[in-house]
DNA sequence: TTCTGCCCTTGGCA
DNA sequence: ATGCCAAGGGCAG
């Protein structure tokens, strides 16, 4: 398949960002699973090529997993506050933040809590191949990710093998609460950025942090604003030098009135472009 | 109410 | 090699 793209994109800061963990890249090509179904993506100028595991899968459904709805030079507007920001929506002009399955990024945010983003990917597909689906596209396969019911049926042991240490019954008690309907993710679509956020962080395992990854990852809340390492060492270097740091929910705070509607926006630049600063792609 | 210090697992890295 | 770090959160005080 071929798209034609009307809206700027950077596939590669977009995929490499830390968002999404199950994104695997061979030469310019990358391989992941969307909607169930194994997606090699490469993007040449203004067209992205798209190969699909299966034929169901429609132009709109890549383009809605891109959020190629949201326009980013509004949202530049917004969220361009400073020379900082500028910098980085000029730098990674194109990184869009993603429309993820919200029980898959629950999951695998749960799965970040004190690790590196290469254990994160790994936690995530030792799961996938062991509870998924197989899926091949060429030479290539993969695994669908675990479904709430898998887990639910699972059990802390098994987890813990797979290599998610302490966050295993996390996971598991989680997986649970989908499964019994004690948590309906669908439905904090409809709610509000706040009222979604308390219901969240009732799982255990789950804060402020990897809430707020949650709702702007899958559940369509720009304005939440994760605040993690990476994130922190930006706001204290950049925006609160020489004092002491700000506590976490104080720095919240701030970002939300000083960045606005967009903020989680401004957070994927900032991380992303603090992130790099500190270890530059080898590539 | 809010903040602090400590603990929790383990792969990757220098 | 061995100690530190890593897209944090729970809990006690």
């Amino acid at each position: 398949m071929l798209i034609d793209l009307k809206e700027p994109l950077n596939l590669k800061e977009t995929l490499e960002s830390g968002q999404a963990h199950r994104w695997r890249k061979f030469n310019d090509k990358y391989s992941g699973v969307i909607g169930g179904f194994l997606v090699h993506m490469q993007q040449q100028g203004q067209t992205l090529l798209v190969d699909s595991s299966s034929s169901l899968h429609s132009e709109d459904l890549i383009l809605n997993y891109l959020r190629i709805d949201d326009d980013l030079e509004h949202i530049y507007r917004h969220i361009n506050k400073d020379e900082r920001v500028r910098t980085m929506t000029s730098k990674y002009r194109g990184l869009r933040l993603l429309r993820q399955d919200p029980w898959e990024c629950l999951v695998t945010f749960i799965c970040s809590s004190t690790t590196n983003m290469k254990r994160i990917s790994l936690m995530v597909e030792n799961m996938s191949t062991y509870f998924g689906s197989k899926l091949t596209l060429g030479s290539d396969s993969r695994y669908t990710f675990p479904t709430s019911e898998d887990i639910s049926n699972s059990n802390e042991k098994t987890l813990r093998k797979l290599g998610l240490g302490f966050r295993a019954p996390y996971v598991l008690s989680c997986g649970i609460k989908v499964q019994t309907g004690e948590l309906n993710l669908n439905q904090l679509l409809e709610e509000t950025y706040s009222n979604a956020k308390q219901q969240l962080m009732l799982l255990r395992g789950v804060g402020p942090k990897i809430a707020d990854c949650v709702l702007v990852f899958s559940l369509d809340k720009l304005e939440a604003f994760p605040i993690d390492v990476w994130v922190k060492r930006a706001l204290v270097d950049w925006y609160f030098p020489q004092q002491t740091p700000p506590s976490n929910q104080n720095l919240l705070k701030w970002a939300n009135e000083y960045f606005g509607q967009y903020a989680g926006y401004s957070q994927q630049y900032l991380f992303h472009g603090r992130r790099l600063l500190d270890s530059p792609p080898t590539d």
